[in-house]
DNA sequence: GGTTTTTATGTAAGCGGTTACATATATTGT
DNA sequence: ACAATATATGTAACCGCTTACATAAAAACC
C-alpha cells in the first residue's frame, strides 16, 4: 500500500468514469444502486480515500476555521480558553473542518493570512480589537466573537451568563450572613470584568448593602497580584468578612493572603471563585465558584460560525450560555 | 476588495506571465529585478495572496501536522499537554504548517482520515498503541512521539528528562534530612509513570534509604485519589516525613490531606511535586516542583517532523530535554 | 413496439497554482 | 560585430476532484 490511489485508479478499476466514481462518493442517491456497489468494491480494495485538497480545489470551499485567542499573554495553557478551544475541537472534527488554533501574540492573524490559508471563519476568543473585526469582514471572513462583545458590530457573540453567576454567588454569600463583602477584581478581560464588576454592585444595592470605593480592588489576574490585593484588603480594621474574586487564580491568591494573615477559612473568610477551573478542588478549604460551560460556549461558537457560512439568515447575535455556582467548602 | 484575485489577475495587470509571477513569489532570484517589482506592484495593487490550497495541489505537499493527545479522559485541558501544544503551535505557525489538534477520543485518528485530510505528520502525545503507530508508518505518514516512547519502533521521540528531575527532588528532601520519603504514584501514563517510579527507587537506593511496599502507594491522578491515598500513607504510625509526588495535582491532594490531618506544611511534611504547573503557585506553602519546559519539547517535536518530512537521515531517535527543580516553601 | 420522459453515465473544462521544456533576451568573449 | 553562453520569460501540461452539458440507457406511456 505504498502508493495513494486518486479517483482515476478507482475509475479504471470499476471500469466507470471518474464522473461516477465523484458522484458514487459525494452524491450516492445519483447513480444507480449496482455501479455504486462495484465503486464501492474497486474503492476498497485500493484504499481510496477522496484527497481533501483537491476537493477543496474544485469546491472553492476549504472548511478550514481557526480560533484565535486574544489576551495578552495568554496561550492555549489558559484554561478558560482551552476549556473553549476543546468545545471548538470536538465539534469542527465532527462537522469535518479544519481548524487552526493560534494566539494573537504568536500568528497575528491578518486578512492576507486568512486568505492565503483560505480561512473562511474565525472564532475570536477574549479581547479581539474592532480593527481586526472589520478587516476580515470586509475580506469576507465570517467572525464570531466568544466571551467578548464590541459594540457596533453585526457578528454572532457567544458568551456566558455572568450576571446570573454573580448574583448566584452573591447571593450566597448574603444568605450566608455577609454584610461586608468586597470584590476582587483580577484584570482578566474588559468585557469580563465589566460585566462582573456592573452585576456585582448591582446585586449589592439591590440587597441594600454598601460598597465603598475601598471594597472593591483592582490587581493583576494572576497569583501574585491577588495575593498582594488581598493582603491590603484584609489588613483593614473593619475588613471584610467575604471576597468575590473575578476569577479563581486570584480566589487562590486570596487564600494565600488569608493564611499568611492567620485567618481560618472559612470562619474568618468566605472567598467564591469564579470559573469553577480545576484548582478550585486543589485547594483547601475547596473553593466554591461559578461554573463556565465553557466547552458548550465552544460548541456554539462553531454552530454560528456554521450558519454563517451556509449562508443562513437570523443567526442569533447573541447566544448566553447559563452559568452554575457550585458550592464548596470556602463559604 | 470583495472577489480574490488569483495569480492570473496579477498576471494581466503586470504583462508577464502567469509562470513569472509563480516564480516571483516562490523562487525570487529566478526572476529580473525589475520584473519581480512590476509583479510586486501589481500584486500589492489586487492584495493578491497565493491560495494555499491550489500551491498543496500543484506541489503534492499540504505541510499539514496533526497532534493528538493520547491519553484516557484528557482534553487540551491538561496543562502539561497544553504547554506541549502551545510549542507545537508557535513553531508550526511560524514554519507555515497547518496544525490539527484533537484528542484520541473525539477524533480517532485513521489512516483513512489522515489520508483524506492529507495530514503528512503526526506527534503523539502520552500513551500512543503500537498498533496506530505502526499502521501510520505503513502509509508513510511521519510520526513522533512526545513523552512517551515506545520498543521496537523506529522514530523520533521527544521526552523530559525524568531520571534526572526525580534526582533533583529527591536529593533536595535528602538534603534537608529526610530520611522516610514516600512516593505517591499518580497513574499518569505508564512510560511516565515508570520512569519516575524507577527513578525515584535507584536514587533512594544510591543514598541507602529503605522503600518499603508501604512507601510507594499508587492512585489515580486527581485531586480525590490523591487525597485518599495520601491520607492512608500519612495515617501510618511511621508516618513519613517527606512525600514525592508523581505530580502537581498529587501534590495538592496530599496538601489537602495533611491539612485535614492537622500536619503543618512544611514543618511536619515536605511535598515535592512534578510537572511546575500553574497550581505551584497558588497552593500555600508554594509547591516545590520539577520544571519541564513543556513548549520546548513541542517546538523540538515540529523540528523533528520536519525533519522527517523533508527526508534528512539521521534524525535523532531520542531528543531529552532537561528538567529543573523549582524549590518553593514546601519542602 | 415505438415514442416520450426519466434516469444513469460519460466527456471535458475548470479550480489556481507549479514547472519541464522551449524560446527569447541579455551577457560575455574574441 | 557576431557567435557562444548564460539568464529570463513564456507555453502548456499537470495535480485530483467536481459538475455542466451531452449522450446513452432504462422506464413509462399509448
Amino acid at each position: 500500500m505504498s502508493t495513494i490511489s486518486t479517483i482515476y485508479d478507482v475509475s479504471r478499476l470499476s471500469g466507470v468514469s471518474t464522473a461516477t466514481v465523484s458522484r458514487a462518493f459525494s452524491n450516492p442517491d445519483q447513480v444507480r444502486e449496482s455501479t455504486r456497489r462495484k465503486v464501492y468494491e474497486a474503492a476498497e480494495m485500493l484504499h481510496y480515500s477522496p484527497n481533501a485538497i483537491a476537493r477543496a480545489m474544485a469546491l472553492q470551499r476549504t472548511d478550514k476555521i481557526a480560533y484565535l485567542i486574544c489576551k495578552k499573554g495568554a496561550t492555549i495553557l489558559d484554561e478558560f480558553y482551552a476549556g473553549i478551544c476543546d468545545g471548538i475541537m470536538r465539534t469542527a472534527n465532527r462537522s469535518d473542518f479544519q481548524l487552526l488554533v493560534s494566539t494573537e501574540e504568536d500568528w497575528p492573524l491578518t486578512v492576507s493570512t486568512a486568505q492565503s490559508k483560505q480561512i473562511e471563519g474565525v472564532i475570536l476568543g477574549g479581547n479581539a480589537q474592532p480593527s481586526l473585526v472589520s478587516e476580515l469582514q470586509d475580506q469576507h471572513v465570517a467572525v464570531v466573537l466568544v466571551n467578548n462583545r464590541i459594540a457596533g458590530f453585526d457578528l454572532p457573540c457567544v458568551v456566558a451568563d455572568e450576571a446570573s453567576g454573580v448574583r448566584q454567588a452573591v447571593e450566597l454569600l448574603i444568605g450566608r450572613g455577609h454584610r461586608r463583602i468586597a470584590m476582587l477584581a483580577g484584570r482578566v478581560t474588559p468585557y469580563v470584568i465589566g460585566e462582573r464588576y456592573r452585576a456585582f454592585l448591582e446585586c449589592m444595592k439591590e440587597h441594600g448593602l454598601q460598597v465603598g470605593p475601598a471594597d472593591v480592588k483592582m490587581c493583576d489576574a494572576n497569583v501574585d497580584g491577588a495575593t498582594e490585593a488581598a493582603t491590603e484588603l484584609l489588613s483593614r480594621p473593619d475588613r471584610p468578612t467575604a471576597v468575590f474574586c473575578a476569577n479563581d487564580v486570584v480566589a487562590a491568591g486570596t487564600f494565600k493572603a488569608a493564611r499568611r494573615l492567620g485567618l481560618h477559612l472559612p470562619e474568618d473568610l468566605a472567598v467564591v471563585g469564579f470559573d469553577d477551573s480545576s484548582v478550585c478542588s486543589m485547594l483547601e478549604p475547596e473553593l466554591t465558584s461559578v461554573n463556565i460551560n465553557t466547552r458548550r460556549m465552544g460548541e456554539l461558537c462553531v454552530e454560528r460560525l456554521t450558519a454563517l457560512l451556509e449562508g443562513e439568515k437570523q443567526v442569533p447575535r447573541l447566544t448566553v450560555v447559563p452559568t452554575e455556582l457550585i458550592i464548596r467548602r470556602s463559604v
